[in-house]
DNA sequence: AAAAACTTTCAGAATATTTTGAAAATTCAA
DNA sequence: TTGAATTTTCAAAATATTCTGAAAGTTTTT
């Protein structure tokens, strides 16, 4: 192998390493995040047997992220003609990716938080001062959610909305 | 205890829980996620030894939370005349705390890998397809992180921004 | 300067999360 | 059908994170 394709090897690793610990940091477990680093690099879909060998990890850890990376929207499966095995490969377009992550944030991390606000307004009456208080801070707080919620939604939804336009002038410079 | 202020106290423990709970689903401890809470929710500052007999807690754990939600910037030291003890006050403006939120998650989520990617460009030339492919990924999750890293800031630097106008005036209703 | 009041630290314990791997279930070809 | 190939499941093991509590450190009072 020559000098040159490792260093190549070498800065891969060093990404699906560098993206597996950063995810961590944002909720994401560590190897979900090295699987699908390991599907953005490579150019062609790869089965479950190969990401096992390439990240030394078990059958049922493959088969288990590989299902939740499909449920974030981050890889598709691939039916090869004449193979048996499940292909996989990485969504490679980025703005996508990060739609889908914000998206799926969204959901997960906003939507709960807006629905528990909504239960506890409701099972208190305001029939006091100290109600009241407590009233105001759930109030905010679903205030404040609801409208990152929105602006996620109008972050994401639309492409003809000015930051998006904005972004994508510099993206595609 | 009158029947009024036991739904209360009731609600309280309730949205205490759900905040703990609902943290751990954006990367924050849970521990430190009911401190928060129960010192969002109280009147009046409180001291190591309120929270750990109100929460069932440890001194510790108490100590090493409070001092993270100091470094998040959620909660502020008060030195009460006359008393030996620390006492601990959260901010109360929902809306500092959310962009106090946004700003450290920023911080910890987005500046790592933009730094990473920084890095990964540095290390590598151009002088294969191969290498090419690698770095357009490369460039591609640095534009957008650098477009993650702007919205943020300017979502929250201005409060002249014409999103954060339109939802002051939602949540001055 | 000593003692009391309080805060911080950190090694070990407890808890929670992730991973393994073999068995069960499913799919497909013959 | 049958059975080989492949995927999925899940209990137990491994790993990672959080918590405890007593000892050490600090500050204030006497």
């Amino acid at each position: 192998m020559s000098v040159s394709v490792m260093e190549l090897k070498e800065a891969k690793d060093k990404f699906i390493h560098t993206w597996g610990t950063l995810a961590t940091q944002w909720g994401i477990n560590r190897t979900m995040a090295q699987i699908h680093a390991l599907l953005l690099l490579s150019p062609k879909s790869m089965n479950a047997d190969e990401i096992m060998a390439d990240l030394q990890i078990s059958r049922g850890n493959v088969n288990m992220n590989l299902r939740d990376l499909m449920d974030w929207g981050l890889i598709y499966k691939q039916l090869l003609p004449g193979e048996r095995k499940e292909y996989f490969i990485a969504e490679k377009d980025i703005w996508k990716v990060a739609k889908q992550i914000a998206k799926e944030r969204r959901r997960r991390e906003i939507g709960p938080l807006i629905e528990a606000m909504e239960e506890l307004k409701e099972s208190i009456q305001p029939d006091s001062a100290e109600k009241e208080e407590f009233l105001k801070i759930v109030n905010d707080i679903s205030k404040v959610s609801v409208f990152a919620d929105n602006t996620m939604t109008s972050l994401l939804k639309s492409d003809e909305n000015w930051l998006i336009n904005n972004f994508i002038k510099i993206f595609n410079k």
